[in-house]
DNA sequence: ACGTTCTCGATAAAAACTTCTCGATATAAA
DNA sequence: TTTATATCGAGAAGTTTTTATCGAGAACGT
């Protein structure tokens, strides 16, 4: 099985498509769970997740696994190399940013580590969190933020603070040489070209929320279930 | 000022534009508080935001606000009419399924209410639970949901609960009549066509940006900042 | 007052994404 | 063994979204 990412023909996946593997991902390892262990094919995947069947397979050509015709892919495979592709068995280094209440729940998810991250480092300015550890992990001060992520090579940056700290916390972050970060904070925040920035921002996504009910929104199955999401 | 959904012009808001206007309203907020009185134009906000201004007018045009050439839009202006058309200005009441820690922080999320959202009634199926009251909303049992949800009127439901229950509590949601339901728990629903879902899925957000970190994919300053947001 | 410059609004072109269509192939049935 | 059928893979067509281009009008400087 060769790797995925060595697949010479798509250097470039489509940002729709990477929206939806991860969808697949979690369907795929419900089936199995459910106890389907032969294969499965994108027939049967688009129907349990309400899409277009053509969809899914071009979607999954993109990963560079190939299925048998009149077969589909063996299930257990496909798990597998999906989880391979999006890199969630090797998880990525963090560093969090603002240990509030939000920071805290962040430091207590225990399954990121199985989804592709580990934090490994919790940074605050407030003088009374600083030296106490949450969940484990101790809390530092955010001077020393930088020189951390310097350090240890740290690629991955979360920003979980108030609104007004965000964008400095990301200079810091990117001072220290950061490649991706992962905004929670409600502000807008602006990297250097080359940075990886996605932002978990509740109210952009509240915001289309409301839109669409005060307009009852023509909404598809595939629209609602796929491409609404989390903005 | 004629209301935004009066405009016979675009009747349908494209997707990709209704997740970017949540960004320029907060923007144009930040400048408002910055002391920007006068008008701003669609160069200037997409030099902030760092997109093109092209882009910026086209989502800007299809909300049905007029500038003038050579200035711009008034800017205070610009934010009521946003806030106008997205409904920020009119919370839609909902109900919260699940009260574990999730549940909790988007009880205490006071400023949803300046969002679009006003969440009026909280259920659970932990008897411990029941009866509590969270930020000043009392927790009823699950059985209660569908009655309350149909006796009231909520349009909006939000699912807090475990992956396991999610589907069910959705259901339930749905018998009673919701409109619209915002799913954080890490599971995939299913809901009948003409109902609103939209996922708030932080492990379908990781995927796709442990996929980008591994690939050290391309990532433009458009991209980076809104397209690659939630997912 | 007059020309210059900046910005809107609209149209056109380009790109990205989705859906459709068709041939090839492996399994299952006859 | 032969035939039928479901599914993959690839290419084409259609749709949506983004980017580029152009004319018109309003403010500013001279």
């Amino acid at each position: 099985m060769k790797a995925p990412t060595d697949n010479p023909k798509h250097p470039e996946i489509p940002e729709a498509t990477l929206r939806r593997l991860p969808i697949y991902y979690r369907c795929l390892q419900d089936m199995m769970a459910a106890g389907v262990v032969h294969a499965v094919s994108c027939a049967d995947l688009a129907r349990a997740l309400g899409l277009d069947p053509t969809l899914v397979r071009k979607d999954i050509e993109m990963t560079g696994i190939v299925g048998k015709p009149r077969v589909g892919y063996p299930l257990a495979d496909l798990v597998l190399w999906i989880e391979n592709f999006l890199g969630l068995s090797r998880p990525k280094a963090a560093v969090l940013a603002g240990t509030g209440s939000l920071g805290s729940a962040l430091l207590g998810y225990g399954k990121f580590r199985t989804h592709g991250m580990h934090i490994v480092g919790a940074f605050d300015v407030d003088s009374e969190k600083i030296g106490q550890t949450i969940h484990g992990t101790e809390v530092q001060p955010l001077f020393c933020l930088a020189d951390f992520v310097r350090k240890t090579g740290t690629p991955l940056g979360l920003i979980a603070t108030p609104a007004g700290a965000a964008q400095s916390v990301a200079d810091l972050m990117v001072s220290g040489g950061i490649r991706a970060i992962w905004n929670f904070a409600p502000a807008h925040i602006r990297v250097p070209q080359g940075i990886i920035l996605q932002n978990e921002d509740l109210y952009y996504s509240l915001a289309s929320l409301s839109f669409k009910l005060e307009h009852r929104m023509r909404v598809t199955p595939v629209e609602s279930e796929i491409y609404v999401q989390n903005n």
